[in-house]
RNA sequence: GGCAGCGUAGCUCAGUGGUAGAGCAGGGGAAUCAUAAUCCCUUGGUCGGGGGUUCAAAUCCCUCCGCUGCUACCA
């Protein structure tokens, strides 16, 4: 089954210069939830994150811990290695920049890109500022009465010139708006998209593409005095990992070009305009989708270090718990909008959906099979009218939810495998199966199996958000890890009279507030 | 400044011409299988202000107010 169809999808590689936090483990638990639907769903999926090694600050930190720069990078990359154990995420590699393949890969991108006569070399003139070791625009400057340019840092610029090589950006301008037109959905959400038409639009520049003012970077072939822009190294990252520069045959024919591009929305312009933009000057396809998402504030306030507020992840999962951590993430927020991370939103989303609506309902309903069933499927006689609905709503969800993936709609996701659940916990309540017990214990079991028929449903699709809370309510519907794809929702996978089950054990217990104050 | 978007119930948001919606929060009730969970009913909005088009406007047009994003080479 798998083979044929295939799902690349890439975090950005993380900069090392920053220790994870909520942010970073949004962005790749998006791309997780993606991956691990993908698989279920049949696909050969490629499921890529890793590090972003290179770059001044990156040198500049190194020196100030008195280390060499890969040392550095070694023991900070190993930061967000450590976040996918955490996160329980699924990556199929994890990329470094610093890594021979790596190298290898951006080295041959670049002479590729020479000889199609993309690069040339220039000089690279503006404001620099020594203090700030950054070049300001005219505009950002203000002039004293003696003339001096002074950033708006307060620090004094003056006007250099260096060597360096560029790319012919401005030579893609239209082909980029072509492409843009052309792929309406290659960049998500709307919003984001209109932003960079309209940049585009208003007039491309050649970029820059190479420093000569601090080491820590790729070689430019042929030239050593020059080291590689970052974003051209750091971008090449999506194609190195399939095993660019070899593009016959091999990952590189079987998973190119990439079906998602997952960024912050401060990444965006280098993924949708810089990226499709070096790819088709190098003759290679651009990715098909480009998805922007939002921030996270906390209590309502801008995440900083000096407000002291950054939330490490692994705070929030000691705190919360990690199932319930990446349902909140996912489901608080419509994807791709800014969010707030509260704690009374957090505890809300725990107790009310987690705890009362999803666990709840199958904590009831297999209590009531272990004690009245004989701790087995049960076994089920004629459907109602009642029985087929609450089945068919659960029956119906793949395609629904299918709908939503795929455009990255997650919070819709969940409110749609949540609008059954509503569904299912009115049908205990109209049913009784605690009366019928006494009245009609026939009815009882046609009622519990369709209850757990439609918690079998529930499970298998909420594996991607919660994979770990998904696979014990599967266990104690006695289905084992072969029976948890996709293929198996709907009749042809449908529990089997009989089966025994597990005593039922709280999936998803509700969080209480420490005693204080 | 320019361009774009937003402003709808206490909170988060859906709704783009035809009698104001959801979830959560608040109030009342039912039930008792279950993690005191569930289910039903319900309070609450002159849809930012003003003007206009229309038989009809949250929805179209104008204007004002407020907020946000983008306006390139640190990553």
């Amino acid at each position: 089954m798998a083979g044929s169809k295939t799902y690349y999808l890439t975090t950005p590689i993380y900069y090392v210069n920053d220790v994870p936090h909520i942010g970073h483990a949004y962005t790749t638990l998006a791309c997780d939830v993606l991956a691990r639907f993908m698989r279920l769903d049949g696909y050969d999926v490629r499921f890529l994150t890793g590090t972003d090694e290179h770059g001044q600050k990156v040198e500049k930190s190194a020196m100030a811990a008195g280390i060499a720069p890969q040392e550095f990078t070694d023991r900070v990359s190993q930061n967000f290695r450590d976040l996918v154990g955490l996160m329980n995420y699924s990556n199929d590699d994890f990329i470094r920049t610093t890594e021979p393949r790596h190298v290898k890969s951006v080295q041959a991108l670049w002479k590729r890109l020479q000889d199609r006569g993309e690069i040339y070399l220039g000089s690279y003139a503006g404001w620099y500022s020594v203090r700030d070791e950054a070049f300001y625009g005219e505009d950002e400057l203000t002039t004293t009465p003696t003339g001096r340019k002074i950033a708006p840092t307060g620090a004094e610029c003056e006007w250099v010139e260096e060597p360096s090589y560029f790319f012919r950006l401005s030579a893609w301008q239209d082909r980029l708006l072509a492409f843009y037109e052309q792929n309406p959905d290659f960049i998500l959400p709307p919003g984001k998209r209109n932003e960079v038409v309209a940049f585009v639009k208003s007039g491309l520049k050649d970029l820059s593409i190479s420093r000569t003012t601090f080491k820590w970077g790729i070689p430019v072939p042929g030239d050593e005095a020059h080291i590689m822009y970052v974003w051209l190294d750091a971008l090449t990252n999506y194609i190195t990992a399939v095993g660019y520069p070899e593009t016959e045959g091999g990952d590189y024919a079987k998973y190119w070009p990439a079906d998602l591009h997952m960024v912050g929305k401060d990444i965006l312009r280098f993924h949708a305009v810089y990226w499709p933009a070096f790819l088709m000057a190098a003759g290679l396809e651009p990715p098909k989708r480009v998805f922007a998402h939002g921030w996270w504030t906390i209590e309502g306030q801008k995440m900083s270090k000096s407000l002291g507020n950054v939330i490490a992840p692994e705070t929030l999962v000691n705190t919360y718990g990690l199932e319930q951590t990446r349902y909140f993430l996912l489901r608080e927020v419509p994807f791709g909008n800014d969010g707030d991370f509260s704690h009374r939103a957090m505890v809300n989303r725990i107790n009310g959906d987690l705890a009362n609506d999803y666990g709840n309902l199958v904590q009831r309903v297999l209590s009531m099979i272990g004690k009245n069933c004989g701790a087995a499927v049960p076994q089920p006689g004629p459907f109602t009218e009642a029985d087929e609905r609450l089945l068919g709503s659960a029956h119906g969800l793949l395609d629904a939810v299918r709908r939503e993936i795929q455009v990255q709609a997650f919070h819709k996701v969940l409110d749609t495998v949540w609008a059954v659940i509503g569904d299912a916990n009115r049908y205990v309540d109209e049913q009784a199966p605690w009366a019928l017990r006494k009245t009609d214990p026939a009815r009882m079991a046609t009622v519990l199996y369709v209850l757990a028929e439609t918690i079998r449903h529930l499970g298998i699709l909420t594996q991607p958000i919660m994979p770990a809370a998904s696979a014990r309510i599967l266990e104690l519907l006695g289905q084992g890890e072969d029976a948890r794809g996709f293929d198996r929702l709907g009749p042809a996978g449908a529990l089997v009279a009989g089966t025994p089950l597990p005593t039922p054990q709280g999936v998803f217990p509700r969080y209480v507030e420490d005693a204080k104050s």
